[in-house]
DNA sequence: TGGCATAAACTGGTCAGACCACTTACCACT
DNA sequence: AGTGGTAAGTGGTCTGACCAGTTTATGCCA
């Protein structure tokens, strides 16, 4: 793949932009330089700076404010999940529990949405998990697999907050998924899972459903900690606000 | 307050835009007019056109393609939680089952960061918790306070994926949060919560502080049903994709 | 007649510089 | 010292031109 593709002037500007303020060029409250400067400075014209900001104020990065300068956001706490994908573009500069963080959080959600999938659609589910027999035994394939069985569940749930929850994590979801799934014991263990869930299914279980995915969801917590052991250094200080 | 303050054309595009997405003018899947017509449709120019354009497709309400028409993104199932900000600006059009659906996502998140946060941080909760003697008996008050408690909860719980989920709530918060505390069983509710919960923090006990969030949680979903039983008519169609 | 290159006509993306509107701080006036 | 206005900073919008991908129609050639 051409990652070196010359990248949209508006895309790059606020990759940098991103970048800049991650790595602390512009801190946490501080202002950002005025638009007419800032274009001149990355090489862009303010019409296109504007549209990366009003992209960065929409995911909680900055606050711009008429007549005032634009300031630097706590993103961690005045950010929304906008930041998480940000932050998968440059899976450099991860934090180093950051994914344990997001399994935690999955985990507390799939086993309910997973009930009320079953609950609810257990034909439609079925349907989607027989495709697991033609699956190919790569990361990618599992990846991709993985991600559409988790946004049909929350679909079939019914409640749509699941959903947008989980597109929130998107961005970050496939690269991180294709380096668990290099892990044979991942599939293996997925793999299982698709296969209970899909019994859970046929028999109309919502129960069954709940458990098997809360299990497995806590196996994927360990094999990610015993497949990708070191991460990169964090990049969250410790800030205690 | 002035709501009726003159909106600046940028936002006004946006909102138009939301609403005619919303009524089913644009319908999804559907092509949007192009950026030059759209915008002289619509009293802007195309730079302000596209800033509102920029911040949709971020939010996840359409998807702009470089040479190709704008189309309409199936926002429930494609979006993320910026759509529930713009769907809470408008609080005319809220789905029925709205708020309850919501409340079911915080009630499995709620207990669990609430637990870590008395596991890490016992002492900054606690001092929090105590302001709770000079709240006063509004509404306000009490959706202004609950939210900083739920905020600082996520954040004192150290997964900060918990704090991005929450902001994504932010908007549609506080006037749900007003309405509901207008129940004066519900502030009863939740200062007995919030008294409990203090008691935990002072305790070092996140057992405690889970299930007593728990219970509050359940609480609250059967005091909105009872304090606000009929909302609006649902927009969500039962589409089943 | 069929197929395929090519160009024209869409679409969004960027540029340029001017002007409007809000905020702030300074300064003169009272 | 208090108060008003003014000027200089900021972001917000306008103008219209041109650049760059996509699609479609064209029309040449086999």
């Amino acid at each position: 793949m051409d990652w070196n593709a010359p990248l949209k002037p508006a895309e790059a500007a606020e990759n940098r932009l991103i970048d800049a303020i991650l790595e602390g060029h512009f801190p946490i409250g501080s202002a950002l330089p005025a638009e007419r400067e800032l274009a001149s400075r990355m090489g862009v014209t303010r019409p296109t700076l504007r549209e990366a900001l009003q992209r960065l104020g929409r995911d909680g990065w900055i606050k711009i404010h008429h007549g005032k300068p634009t300031r630097v956001r706590d993103y961690w706490h005045e950010g929304n999940l906008g930041v998480l994908g940000a932050i998968a573009r440059r899976s450099q500069n991860l934090p180093a529990d950051f994914v344990p963080n997001l399994l935690d959080v999955r985990q507390l959600l799939a086993p309910a949405y997973a009930k009320l999938a079953v609950e609810r659609q257990p034909d439609r589910l079925a349907n989607q998990l027989e495709r697991q027999t033609q699956l190919a035994d790569t990361p990618e394939a599992f990846a991709i697999f993985d991600w559409e069985l988790h946004h049909l569940l929350t679909v079939l749930s019914g409640n749509p907050i699941f959903t947008l929850i989980l597109n929130g994590f998107q961005e970050l979801y496939h690269p991180m998924a294709c380096l668990y799934f290099q892990s044979p014991a991942a599939r293996n263990s997925s793999r299982a899972f698709y296969t209970r869930l899909l019994e859970a299914a046929k028999a109309g279980d919502p129960g069954m459903a709940e458990t098997t995915t809360r299990l497995v969801m806590l196996d994927s917590l360990t094999l990610w900690r015993q497949a990708v052991p070191a991460e990169k250094i964090s990049l969250v200080s410790n800030r205690t606000p």
